[in-house]
DNA sequence: AACCTAACGTCAACCGTGTTGGCATAAGGG
DNA sequence: CCCTTATGCCAACACGGTTGACGTTAGGTT
């Protein structure tokens, strides 16, 4: 039988719960994340989502089809956070850090709920917002359209492969963190020369490069190589794969 | 209470389950990843385990303290699939591209797995082999120390990153699967030009784009980044962040 | 060769998870 | 004012990780 799941936008018969609140997608996301940021990545759950808002788990299948779909709505609403209030300058390569950075930190925001969102494709509307803005800066570019599409597919995944890894690492119980910390003190920084010697002579250098971010500097290495390409810019046009 | 588990190099008495296997971390790991690619990445359980070993679910913790040991065991063996077999040629561009397309196919190889084990630091001994070999081939560039192991962090990050994000594609379970590819047909394809002008412009290239991996293409345009930045190579040497 | 200890396989149980079918109730259009 | 049905609630199912108690047998010791 057909999943009896109501779009948002035709409700009308709006009862409260128990506890007295009427509720909706908006407040069921936002009482997802609240959860996802105290419990953790694997913190969110049809029970613990019910206590939260004071009603039965199940009352939720009247609004999502399953926490699959809810894990779909929450990633729609960090894309959206991502982009709302950026304009364009008209410098493409300002342009496209700006808009790699926003998106990658909306993500790194919610480091709980990223990990569960970032690599899903939902189309739903803020994602395809979101494309179509990265495609009109790319356009600025002045790329040939089959190189200005295999840049953007680079680009957009590079921007949405950093912020899941980060995220994970944001997002590890802090028992599994520290364990994480401690290996890199206690592992890392006392290899053996004899077996591990590159490892072992920027030992410190890595110790304080490795706790950050690698994005922004892999997203100025690949800015690099697009402006390369652009016509009229580099001799050295290479094909790209 | 200590947790009571023989690390595998100690374990003298040896008793057959049941069925009459002899137990050890490698069969368990290689169950594991026969398990993970029959039935998705979230097919792997204890229980599972134990009915294709033939074992009780709780004799596994015997052998790792938990799930989550066993996932990055899984790790460590895929990070060692990757470096088997590869010797350096000495050239660092193609050296570092190697390295990157082997630890990426390894992962991507096995999705279902890769899904579960990319974010994760271990420091088992393959993942340490690993950082070894690609710093020591990074030294062929000759680049100053904090930038080589800022170009480092930006390389193994960024193979890691889409090895997981790939992965994350390849292993979803075939419903979900055919439903993202639903969403690019009938999503993508036919969004308005009203509304989405860029996306509609190249609808065609982007559905040929993005059905495959921006891995090989994101490597290039860093290793033209890493390649401008080589002493006595290139002037425009900016600042990396 | 006998033995004794502990390593290791097994069993049963606990609690948390997503999901569903049946039921009750009150909201809102007529 | 009433009647339909949207929507919240309840109980139950099958499955998940994990653990504590219990046997049993392998292997070192004597």
């Amino acid at each position: 039988m057909a999943k009896p799941v109501v779009p948002e936008e035709k409700r009308r018969r709006r009862r409260p719960t128990r506890g007295g609140t009427v509720l909706s997608e908006r407040l069921i996301v936002e009482a997802a994340l609240r959860l996802l940021r105290e419990h953790g990545s694997s913190g969110l759950s049809a029970r613990r989502l019910g206590l939260a808002l004071d009603c039965d788990p199940s009352t939720l299948y009247r609004y999502f089809r399953g926490m699959d779909e809810v894990i779909l709505a929450i990633g729609d609403a960090l894309i959206g956070q991502a982009l709302t209030g950026w304009s364009p300058t008209g410098r493409w390569r300002d342009d496209l850090r700006a808009l790699g950075l926003r998106i990658h930190a909306a993500y790194t925001a919610h480091p709980q709920a990223a990990v569960l969102t970032t690599s899903r494709v939902t189309g739903r509307p803020n994602e395809l917002a979101a494309d179509e803005t990265v495609l009109s800066v790319l356009r600025g570019a002045g790329l040939p359209p089959p190189l200005e599409v295999r840049v953007y597919h680079a680009f957009i995944d590079q921007t949405l492969a950093f912020a899941a890894l980060d995220a994970a690492s944001l997002a590890l119980p802090n028992a599994a963190l520290l364990a994480e910390e401690e290996v890199w003190r206690s592992t890392y920084a006392r290899l053996p020369s004899a077996t591990h010697p590159h490892v072992a002579e920027v030992a410190p250098l890595l110790a304080a490069e490795m706790v950050g971010s690698a994005y922004p500097a892999a997203l100025e290495l690949l800015l690099d190589g697009v402006t390369l390409r652009v016509p009229f810019y580099g001799t050295g046009n290479r094909a790209l794969p």
